[in-house]
DNA sequence: ATTTTGTTTTTTATCTACAATAAACATTTT
DNA sequence: AAAATGTTTATTGTAGATAAAAAACAAAAT
């Protein structure tokens, strides 16, 4: 079956939705670029659009004939690429509650639940295991490591480290740097999020992930922003299936959020790393009470 | 042609050097413990041993008949691992002269070149891309970032963080912990490579990883530890391409390294920090000079 | 009853093949 | 001549096949 197409055809939803009858359109190579594809795979969502009497297409003459309807777009099922599918299947499982640590990962097995390829699978568990969730024996299977009490332990402490780090970096950027508009944006945003927290707390989990990537783009370092790139994934799947979103949790973190702002706002480097580390705190018991009790963590209890 | 026996002519070639004619052989599994390696290679290793004369071999009864001699053994070219083997070709190619930075890596061409499948090859990128010298472009090519000034000063700062914390914690460890031991040999590998310095000197690197990757096993942090592995991968094959073994250079380090481990020794936190800062101040400019200038240094010098 | 050996099954590591995609080259249009 | 389109070629992403290696199962020996 060697691939899908599943590039061409989320690359054409995303054109179809955009669609609007009364302009014409781009030359090819700047279609492709607006879609961050190649002129090959632009050509064949023209080819497609032609087909289905949306445009009428000679050459540099693109007419848009019609407006597009629902029953135009691929289903959203045929536009995830195979990375996604894995991944999403994958996460499901070792953060399920019969997922133990230690527990062997077979990707033959895996790559037949999933319905798809060893290649794809084994390509995926080198990617993933960066992340510190899994292990390799060599020649032979995958170890489950799991989202326990140590891994979130190691991983605070890292991040404490990172983060420190870049939120001083932050406090010394020249007051002309972009970077200053984007968190006076952050900032509102936590206000408005603040005035109407009832509805909107759940967001916050996202609002998040942009906040400490915005502090860590100044550390300019690409061994940090890598680290903060696993984590928010990892975070993103782990925050789903635990709904750590206790309101008030969540409330705390934002009013800790803008005393750090102010204080990088100040520019004082003292006043930057007590409200940094106030934050880091509070955010490292959210993730240790997100951990359910596994039975290795009480015999060896931390701290 | 799918895999390369490479893992039982190297377990062969290693059970053949420790032969020795007087013992008898042990059982099957424990053979197999003894080399790391499944019961089913064992018994190949045994069957093999058996053909050639080596041994008798009955059940349980294993007796050696004679000493192996040099054409026993498998030609060292054919107990490569195929990722050793990549490995090696690859570093080789992104640290000589010509590999400038922003240059495309084509995963047909390296695996043609190599004379291996594109699968081994787009595994080993994958692997070897969270040492951060290249990237991947979906759908596309790599690029080689390059061992750059840029490069080595972002790793050396994470190294800096890394190493303050993990001497720090080492100088908590309890006196009973086996660690000190440790440290104390090699201490004295230190001392007796100082006394012997115009012999040894470039043996100093090996020396060094040994104790830098001591002082991080004190952290028990996974993430610590991979970085630290990623940078002793990345030394290894710098070094051996750049000759910076400066005969003063090391001797140099290897008095910091006295220092830091007296201050290790006398578990005074600030000792630790001073003397730890010294020796990665010196270190990072080794790594500074080692890397020739290329003219995108010059057109963005640092600080 | 445990350990060892004999045999069979499963899984991994790797190659090859091929559709999708990107990239390169050639021709036409402005 | 520069940019667009038309056409061809190269490369990537993925499935499937297979030998090597590991693991599981069965029988025999201590």
């Amino acid at each position: 079956m060697a691939r899908q197409n599943t590039v061409f055809k989320e690359a054409y939803n995303r054109y179809v939705a955009a669609l609007r009858t009364d302009a014409a359109l781009p030359s090819e190579p700047e279609i492709a670029a607006q879609l961050g594809i190649s002129r090959s795979t632009a050509r064949a969502i023209l080819t497609r659009l032609s087909d289905a009497g949306i445009i009428r297409w000679n050459k540099r003459q693109k007419i848009v004939l019609r407006q597009p309807t629902e029953a135009d777009f691929f289903p959203s099922e045929e536009t995830n690429s195979l990375h996604d599918i894995i991944e999403r299947s994958f996460m499901q499982r070792i953060l399920s509650d019969d997922a133990a640590p230690g527990m062997q990962i077979n990707e033959l097995e895996l790559a037949r639940e999933i319905g798809t390829g060893t290649t794809s699978v084994r390509e995926f568990l080198i990617r993933f295991s960066r992340f510190g969730l899994i292990e390799k024996r060599p020649n032979s299977h995958w170890i489950l490591k799991g989202f326990t009490r140590d891994f979130a332990l190691e991983l605070a402490e890292v991040r404490e480290m990172f983060e420190l780090h870049s939120a001083a970096e932050f406090g010394r950027l020249p007051p002309e740097s972009e970077a200053w508009r984007a968190l006076s944006d952050i900032k509102a945003e936590h206000q408005a999020m603040l005035r109407d927290l009832d509805r909107r707390y759940k967001d916050f989990s996202a609002l998040d992930e942009r906040f400490h990537l915005l502090i860590h783009g100044a550390s300019k370092n690409r061994f940090i922003a890598d680290f903060y790139d696993a984590i928010a994934i990892i975070f993103h799947y782990h925050y789903q299936w635990n709904k750590a979103f206790a309101r008030e949790r969540n409330e705390r973190a934002i009013h800790e959020h803008l005393d750090y702002i102010a204080a990088l706002e100040s520019g004082d480097q003292a006043a930057i790393n007590s409200a940094c580390r106030l934050h880091l705190r509070s955010a490292r018991q959210t993730l240790l009470q997100s951990i359910p009790l596994t039975p290795s963590d009480e015999v060896h209890p931390e701290q």
